[in-house]
DNA sequence: CGAAGTGTTGAAGCAAATCAATTTTCGTGG
DNA sequence: CCACGAAAATTGATTTGCTTCAACACTTCG
């Protein structure tokens, strides 16, 4: 079974053999988390840090009025608190959304792992890219109507689970409640509910059990107003071994 | 004059002298930038680090549309795209709001600034801290109507501003036009008026000419739901030196 | 089977957008 | 220093996207 964290990084830098084997080793140790449950909380000091392997989890913030907005959705592959060293608490708090398998590194592993500088420079493109993800997000809640803004985030979680072999060429598992919509977008559960039928109307979107199919990407993509440049993937990693760029 | 730069990275961790004048002359090669001015635009291969050392500037996306959206607002002392070597184009513009002086950093200063670790943790701290400014708009857009949304950013700049000091006790300098805080709140202009003046009659803010005063800022912090911990600031910096905090 | 969680629908209300003027401030050159 | 034009701020009337409240239906699962 391939290692998202590995796949997620292949595309940030050139990996080589011995480092996917040192990744794969730092992200052996394994728990099963449930649904829902917190990995770590709001002014916590972190102590691990914690990479997604398999379902959904999220950043989130819950306001005094009872208010909970998600910050940012974490896939298979995506790692959360790598600068645990460095930030002393949490200002926000992590929780899965569905069932999940969640590595836990030490600092001790990660300050190892980075002792070689490819390693450090692909665990850092993965938080810059995360904060362009937030940048986009802030775009996508200011400046665009909520349909859009969901049409987004769809072709978001497309691209992002299509790196780390997740979801086919136009469909993937979409777990999610509309609650849990809501809670992402800034817009109640009745709106979202309204929203997921407009798309449906417009033949922009097929969502049959808690698979999402997509008939047309480019003009899911064209009515979003989606361009997948802030994701920073170097499709270089594409190629095959072997075959040059030039001959291509 | 005190570097800004070096007044913010203070709240990082504990500088030597040496740190503050590698600081202070990887900062010296600065330029002058009138109002309204990019700096850098999206899509753009970035050349050298960028330290704002006097004015306001913004990251921001344009959409096909037209609209605008700030994503960030950088105060003296804010260093833009200190990632150039990690992520190779930018996926946002910076433009300046107000004239600037800023700092040019070649990389290999900045590379050089980083053999100190440090620096490289002041740095990397710098940019943690952009991160979760970002989360915190965020969740303001998400959850918060304009008039608590507008609170907060002021509640926010009030802070930024002390630790560089550059706000007084509870008043700063704010050069903004009602159009680039609509921009930053993802509201029209006129709304932002109204609300401004909402502000004004319930005497939650004072704003004559360019300069907001805040008759009571734990008001205004309540009013906004506004918390400081999301800008990870370690106040220890602030005991004087020779004063023991046992003995204050 | 029943209860809880999730999804769906309708009606009414509200925050913010839109459209369109008008006034005030500001920067510049005469 | 005043005059002018442009930018910015202000106001009013209308519309709309989204919320709120409330009810009801469907699904899931112990």
């Amino acid at each position: 079974m391939p290692n998202p964290f590995v796949m997620k990084l292949e595309h940030a830098v050139d990996l080589t053999d011995e480092d996917r084997v040192r990744l794969e080793k730092a992200s052996s140790q394994t728990r099963h988390v449930g649904a829902r449950e917190d990995l770590i909380q709001e002014n916590e000091a972190p102590a691990n840090v914690h990479v997604v392997l398999s379902g959904f989890a999220c950043r989130y913030k819950i306001l005094p009025e009872g208010k909970r907005q998600i910050m940012a959705l974490l896939v298979p592959g995506d790692a959360c608190d790598l600068q645990v060293q460095i930030l002393r608490r949490m200002d926000h708090s992590i929780s899965t959304l569905t069932p999940c398998v969640i590595a836990n590194i030490p600092p001790d592993e990660i300050r190892s792992l980075a002792s070689q500088p490819r390693l450090t420079q692909a665990l850092w493109w993965a938080t810059l890219v995360d904060e362009a993800i937030l940048r986009e997000w802030l775009v996508n809640m200011g400046q665009r109507q909520a349909d859009e803004q969901l049409a987004h985030i769809l072709c978001e979680l497309l691209v992002r689970l299509q790196t780390v072999g997740l979801a086919r060429e136009n469909s993937f598992d979409l777990p999610f409640t509309q609650e849990e919509l809501g809670d992402v977008l800034g817009i109640t559960t009745v709106h979202v509910n309204r929203v997921l039928q407009g798309l449906r109307e417009e033949g922009l979107i097929v969502l049959k059990g808690k698979v999402l199919t997509i008939p047309d990407v480019e003009r899911l993509k064209q009515f979003a107003g989606f361009t997948p440049n802030y994701l920073h993937l170097h499709t270089r990693a594409k190629e095959e071994p072997g075959r040059k760029r030039a001959l291509g």
